[in-house]
DNA sequence: TAATAGTATGTACACGTTTAGCTACACGAG
DNA sequence: CTCGTGTAGCTAAACGTGTACATACTATTA
């Protein structure tokens, strides 16, 4: 390995120098400047991180922990979180907790004990609230919470306008005749779970429609507790439900058109169906999906905006923390008619 | 910050012995193991990964460069990828080239700066051959190639068996009655795209049919690309396609399908349509799309297993480089039709 | 009894950087 | 001539680990 010491000893300088002219930190002559550029070219000399990092205490790295990477929502926000560190000098650690709290914790242990500058998560519940508290908050290592919150803890945080857009979601098939609205959503110990469901409650309330504990369905992400939570709605309900709004992943979705296809309910003659988040594939489905959805990538270069803004400057440490919270919009297409 | 010496005090031993106790590499009496380990957890110690990586030369990190995270075909491969990483120890750090390869070469760099103890790339063309060669394979750290190959290195790879893939295809158009096929594919300088022409045209020659230029497109991942080639066809052909193979992103077939949405040209009706890689929601497109298919998880497995084979064991610098290739499979949904 | 092996722990250097603190020179102002 | 200031560069300590080597004790064996 070539260390700054050869670099020194070809430019016969010393190695501050060598250091200086690395980090333009100090005045070095052009003459000086000139033999060390030269000297690291020939050397083919690159400045070991790990040994910087140990001295600055800086790693230049960002810890991400999402729950899964495989989900088309999670990895456009990660997309958006990559394209501004790279741009402003970060790498990411990317890290997939499954919804699992103990293996969150364990990645954050790692991370922590591999100094990551700073941590972006999208927590999968608040199971580690007390060790997020104690290992983070507490030794002000800057961490964003992204797409969910952590009631109780007191940080910077980047979410969508959950209540409104799944009240407005609601409201829209209403106004279109739909009485009989059923949801599947996250459970209620993820914070879009429950605004989206308190979003929901608070329409049928408006509009004076019964809530019924059949029609509202929580918990689960994979297509197979979409099919599931699906098939539980028709057996559980007396009322069939005549439109499902799908809140939570776009693998859950697949799952609940999955049970549509296997039991010959069509979309939107037989049900209506909504989906959350605009996904490029989501309009050439069969049909064209209806969705309320929010601009990830967006999303994830301001967490990462936010966060490194934390790591470099420390004023922001006395502040009250950041609430960004992105607005809902509402895609109409064809997974819903007009039925009144 | 809490440091081995803190430790070492509080228990009244040496740092060797706190270090022993930590990596279980020597014999410490089960009396000073406890009065360390309580000592450990008294002051919530955690060991400095950065100054052990200086001293050991292992990071436990993986440089992850690849296209785009956005691509779900990319993002399901790093599902895999990080899965058998998080399980042996090892985390990754994710980088997005942007199919750019003065980017791609400025990634490199930086990882290799952070000393991770190998690499998995898919790589964007073989601009940066030359690089690669000379600061990775020279110097022997572990790298596998995925998906993609740079021809003329010298290293293990995963890819699937494009060739074949596109060449049973093409066939399988061809005995459904398609006589005017077209494809579209990544550009000549990525592997894969180059494979699947070669594929396309083996069938072309062996069922004795012209091969046109207009009808192959290659090169563009985005949607808008796909749309424009699409477009380029249609216009450029005497003859309109009755049927086109998108081999290259779902990006661009997305693309393919706007186009063909806004000229209100039917899928099968009047054009068959036949994607690349079985994603979760193809099989809900309008019509349910049939597709030639790989098992992408297990690849980003592979790619994971051998990396880090080759970081744990060093048996395999003298060996011939693995190379990993995996079955395509049609699955046969109705985006096609039998036209004779 | 002396040699040997096994047990048990500590000392001190090394990893490759950054940087505080020091020296030293040149030049213009007072 | 002295002082301050800007220029120029070096020495040496520090970051928090891992580990080679040294030390010392005990038990076994010939």
């Amino acid at each position: 390995m070539v260390t700054s010491v050869d670099v020194a000893k070809l430019a016969k300088v010393s190695r501050a120098t060598v250091s200086a002219v690395i980090n333009r930190n100090r005045y070095v002559s052009k003459e000086l400047e000139k033999r060390v550029l030269n000297a690291i070219k020939k050397l083919n000399y690159k400045p070991n991180a790990i040994a910087r990092s140990l001295k600055t205490k800086y790693t230049k790295t960002i810890g991400l922990v999402i729950p899964n990477i495989g989900s088309p929502f999670f990895s456009f926000l990660v997309e958006g979180i990559e394209s501004f560190s790279n741009k402003n000098g970060y790498n990411i650690i990317l890290c997939n907790s499954d919804e699992n709290s103990e293996k969150e914790r364990d990645i954050l242990d790692v991370l922590l004990g591999k100094s990551v500058d700073g941590l972006i998560m999208i927590p999968t519940g608040s199971k580690n609230k007390d060790y997020i508290f104690k290992n983070v908050i507490k030794s002000k290592k800057p961490i964003v919470f992204l797409d969910r919150e952590i009631n109780g803890i007191e940080a910077d945080v980047v979410v969508s306008e959950n209540i409104v857009g799944a009240y407005e979601t609601t409201n829209f098939l209403f106004k279109n005749g739909y009485k009989n609205i059923a949801i599947i959503t996250h459970s209620e110990d993820i914070t879009p779970g429950k605004k989206r469901l308190e979003g929901y409650i608070k329409s049928l309330k408006e509009n004076k429609i019964e809530i019924k504990e059949e029609y509202i369905k929580s918990g689960g992400f994979s297509s197979k507790e979409g099919y599931l939570n699906c098939e539980d709605i028709f057996r559980e309900s007396k009322i069939k439900p005549d439109s499902i709004i799908v809140a939570s992943s776009h693998l859950e979705l697949i799952g609940v058109l999955n049970y549509l296809d296997d039991h010959n309910i069509k979309i939107p003659k037989d049900i209506g169906l909504i989906g959350f988040d605009d996904l490029p594939w989501v309009r050439y489905l069969n049909p064209p999906l209806t969705v309320n959805t929010v601009p990830m990538f967006e999303m994830g270069n301001k967490a990462a905006e936010l966060v490194i803004d934390k790591i470099e400057s420390k004023k922001h440490y006395n502040n009250k923390p950041n609430k960004i919270s992105f607005k809902r919009k509402l895609i109409i297409r064809n997974s819903t008619n007009i039925i009144y």
